[in-house]
DNA sequence: TGCCCCCTGCAG
DNA sequence: CTGCAGGGGGCA
């Protein structure tokens, strides 16, 4: 499940390649996964590359934006040279010789620079594209809160928030996209444990104090994210194909039953706003 | 503001 | 074969 780390993780693999490349044709395989009009961008160079939560833009010369989201399954990897590649021995391209493939939904070709293929299994990703003037026509682009490092995502703020909705659980809170940019089910879970608090507590019910915490502790976790080059416990990979290393340093996010890290009680599961929910009851009250 | 839905592969 | 995985849109 892509989330903010994971998303960065694949904007700076892309940065280095794609920056100056010219786009010079999209294979759109998967309606669904595509809007806008191909050829606002085709013929374009891309300038720069930036996200905001788990949102990545591509801006392009013409004017034009490329809005990508990974959703849940989605995969974006960049194949560097034309269709046929040099060194025919090059370790990489066992990695690479199946694409495209049967999950593949959109090709971006880069002449001879390379093809970028977003890969989506089950299809709730995609690349959109959006005037550069007017990015606030993207009506998820335009609802996002704050990056988590933005000092305006602080403990006042998430205290404000969490007397409004005082009766939400916390998880529901920090999993909102309006309140911080880029938190999603793994590293929610992650900066609650670090925060010791349980995810089904009553938003009401936290001290100022606490949320401080809950604010500082998930940067800490989004920082250790990007550094480990994201999670990979399903599709995710980074823009040449590879997966992070993330996962092996979660203290709950999927270790229902296996002792905790720092105090060796069992990892409890529950359903919190909907989703698997992983906690200890130990070090989280 | 909370719940169903979108979609597919895979665990049980 | 059922149901679970979960980001975010849309709805009551």
């Amino acid at each position: 499940m892509p989330e903010l780390p994971e998303v960065e993780t694949v904007r700076r693999g892309l940065e280095k390649v794609l920056v100056g490349a010219t786009l010079s044709h999209i294979d759109i395989l998967e309606d669904r996964c595509f809007d806008g009009e191909p050829e606002y961008a085709t013929g374009a160079t891309i300038e720069s590359l930036d996200r905001r939560g788990k949102c990545l833009r591509l801006v392009l010369s013409s004017g034009w934006s490329m809005l990508g989201h990974l959703r849940m399954t989605g995969q974006m990897i960049f194949v560097a040279g034309s269709g046929e590649r040099e060194g025919g021995g090059h370790p990489d391209d066992s990695l690479h010789a199946s694409l495209p493939h049967s999950h593949t939904r959109v090709i971006l070709e880069f002449g001879d620079q390379g093809t970028l293929y977003f890969n989506d299994q089950r299809k709730f990703g995609y690349l959109k594209l959006v005037r550069s003037d007017d990015l606030n026509s993207d009506s998820f682009w335009r609802t996002l809160g704050p990056e988590p490092w933005d000092e305006a995502f602080n403990a006042q703020m998430l205290r404000d928030i969490c007397q409004r909705r005082s009766g939400s659980t916390i998880k529901s809170i920090l999993l909102d996209q309006k309140v911080v940019a880029g938190l999603g089910n793994i590293y929610v879970d992650e900066t609650l444990f670090l925060s010791g608090i349980r995810p089904k507590r009553k938003a009401g019910r936290i001290s100022k104090k606490a949320l401080g915490r809950v604010v500082e502790h998930s940067r800490e976790v989004l920082e250790r994210g990007i550094a480990f080059g994201g999670v990979s416990v399903s599709d995710y990979v980074n823009a040449e194909g590879l997966r992070g290393t993330m996962q092996q340093q979660l203290y709950v996010y999927q270790r229902e039953g296996m002792p905790c890290k720092v105090c060796e009680t069992p990892i409890v599961k529950i359903v919190v706003a909907g989703r698997g929910t992983h906690y200890c009851p130990t070090c989280q009250k």
